[in-house]
DNA sequence: AATTAATACATAGGATGGTGATATATCAAA
DNA sequence: TTTGATATATCACCATCCTATGTATTAATT
């Protein structure tokens, strides 16, 4: 594919984390790039998260203690596969509560006629 | 008061432009400290828009061709009027689209219970 | 057999844009 | 007289994501 669609970068920022929270509270574990097909395939192929944003994301997300990851051989590589620790939950919830609000209220500011249901 | 409540300061990123020609299309003018005043209003207290955002923000997209100002005389003061221009309403279309669809994508990655309607 | 695409992770450097701190100045209220 | 609200401005700073690049395996294509 030549062209794919992307929102302006800016847009993204601060929900990354949001993003991967929310999905490895609903899985077990996941690899990195597994996370990225999933949010590509979730968002209709409008979100694409970058190499070099998501894995030092997983990192610091490790660092912070929000994940955790387990090592595994497949195939001739080694897979790192992460899972959401006890912080990271609590971190999760506080992350889409304020993601929520910030939406609706900045539908309120741009999008008066809306409602979030 | 004391403690303001904010959202994460990233989360804000890539909005305030939006913010501002939505604003400004609906009124013929309004002055920096005036637009600030209205979205605290509009958010409830929960978007507070800092000087050195906004002020650097209104003279990037004057810059930028998006919006224009009159200078006026207010008391002892000089008050700068920003109006937006055509260039700035067909931006705000194109900024509150991609900014409609983002949130809607975003809601189906992370709020998949819920419905922008 | 060789090349390309997909899989999988990593890191350095750069761009962006809002923040915090600071500055200036008027005017109203305490 | 001092505080708070009004009104604008600038700049160093920082967090976060992107671009570019690198490595390496495996599957599919040519």
């Amino acid at each position: 594919m030549y062209i794919e669609f992307m929102y302006s970068k800016e847009l993204l920022k601060g929900t990354l984390s949001a993003i991967v929270l929310k999905l490895l509270s609903e899985e077990e574990r996941m690899y990195g790039y597994e996370i990225s097909m999933r949010v590509k395939d979730l968002s209709g192929g409008k979100i694409l998260l970058k190499d070099g944003s998501l894995y030092p994301a997983l990192q610091k997300m490790t660092h912070d203690g929000l994940l955790s990851f387990t090592e595994e051989q497949v195939g001739g590589r080694v897979r790192k596969y992460y899972y959401i620790t006890k912080a990271g939950r609590e971190k999760k919830v506080a992350y889409l509560e304020e993601l929520r609000d910030f939406m609706e209220t900045l539908s309120k500011v741009v999008f008066p006629q809306l409602n979030i249901a």
